[in-house]
DNA sequence: AGGAACAGAATGAACGTTCATTCCGTTTTA
DNA sequence: TAAAACGGAATGAACGTTCATTCTGTTCCT
């Protein structure tokens, strides 16, 4: 594999593993077999490789949302297809998850750089929260406000459950998840 | 006022401005208006200081939540009074919103400690979400995954309006919250 | 005076980064 | 073809900086 995205690899890892801080440049060397310098010829600095590391997570991030999305369905069968992949993704790549807990506080990653790790994402699923306003189903409230909730609540609910283990992982169907997403913003008639 | 307070009080605010790792003691020493030295005269270690200004983030936090709680009232109107509390607090006191978001990915905050912070919180929200369960309100889904998701929703809306201020503030109004919040957690009939 | 509280300089460990050197595959030369 | 020369990838010891913590002399209070 390439040196390059060893070192991404391996700083993922560390991170999810051991927290930002605790991940020096030389633990870093040390888990992807390689010498602290070798990677300053990689990455100029050490929050350039972050930088990286964190753009290889959305996109991983992105494609697992989107997985499987047939973008003909409807609006319902879309949001139940993006909402369980996310859930499960977070679920069964609690490595993944640790470490977007970690970088989303990091100041290497910039609004800016945000922004780039979210717009695949939000490039597909505006078109569908504008689609599902106009057939009536969702709530008079933007898109983002009902996304973003949901998003939040479906994280930090597997947060939660990884500090503490306990509810979540066997008692929650994917059917009550769905349930609770879609309450949230639904149009009661 | 007391030293011991004023230390907090500038780490809290230090923290929330730059981030848990660009907060050396040196600085925070500085802006408490005392020497380094001093600081170990209230607080063994840096870790101890973490957690004391966690402990004294979640009493405000807690306090706030149950501002004006009427215990006697109805579970709909007790709940919507802890989450627009919620909503409320974070939006104004967005200094504490920062510092919960820092904190909650710090290695010095311990699982237990979380738990002590969130301790009394839970205490009294449990049984207003029993009792919701009771009336036939909520539906059959564990009363931490249905709280957990709805304040990961609200914290999460405000925390992505503070990187990239645009909707929340002016449009989300106390009533489309509480639809959101409890379009979450309402049994259907 | 005596002891507690305090300030800030001193200390040593840990870190990101640099750089002189080594290593290794390719090209050139004879 | 064999050996010499080359280039750049890789290395890890060394450097300078930053930080938490300790030490030491001073101030404040009683």
């Amino acid at each position: 594999m390439e040196k390059h995205q060893l070192i991404i690899d391996a700083t993922c890892d560390l991170i999810a593993e051991n927290g930002l801080q605790a991940t020096p440049i030389s633990s870093v060397a040390k888990e992807a077999g390689c010498g602290a310098g070798t990677i300053y010829r990689y990455f100029e600095t050490k929050e350039e490789l972050i930088e990286a590391v964190y753009l290889s997570l959305m996109e991983r991030f992105t494609s697992a949302c989107l997985e499987n999305l047939d973008r003909t369905a409807s609006v319902r069968e879309q949001l139940n297809t993006i909402w369980l992949n996310l859930y499960h993704y977070m679920r069964e790549v609690p490595r993944d998850a640790l470490l977007l807990d970690q970088l989303s506080v990091a100041p290497a990653i910039s609004a800016e750089l945000q922004e780039r790790g979210k717009r695949d994402l939000k490039a597909t699923i505006d078109p569908i929260f504008t689609r599902g306003r106009q057939e009536g189903l969702i709530k008079d409230i933007p898109d983002d406000v009902l996304g973003v909730f949901v998003y939040g609540g479906i994280s930090t609910l597997l947060r939660t459950d990884r500090n503490a283990p306990c509810v979540v992982p066997t008692v929650v169907t994917d059917d009550m998840l769905l349930s609770i997403c879609w309450g949230a913003i639904e149009k009661r008639d």
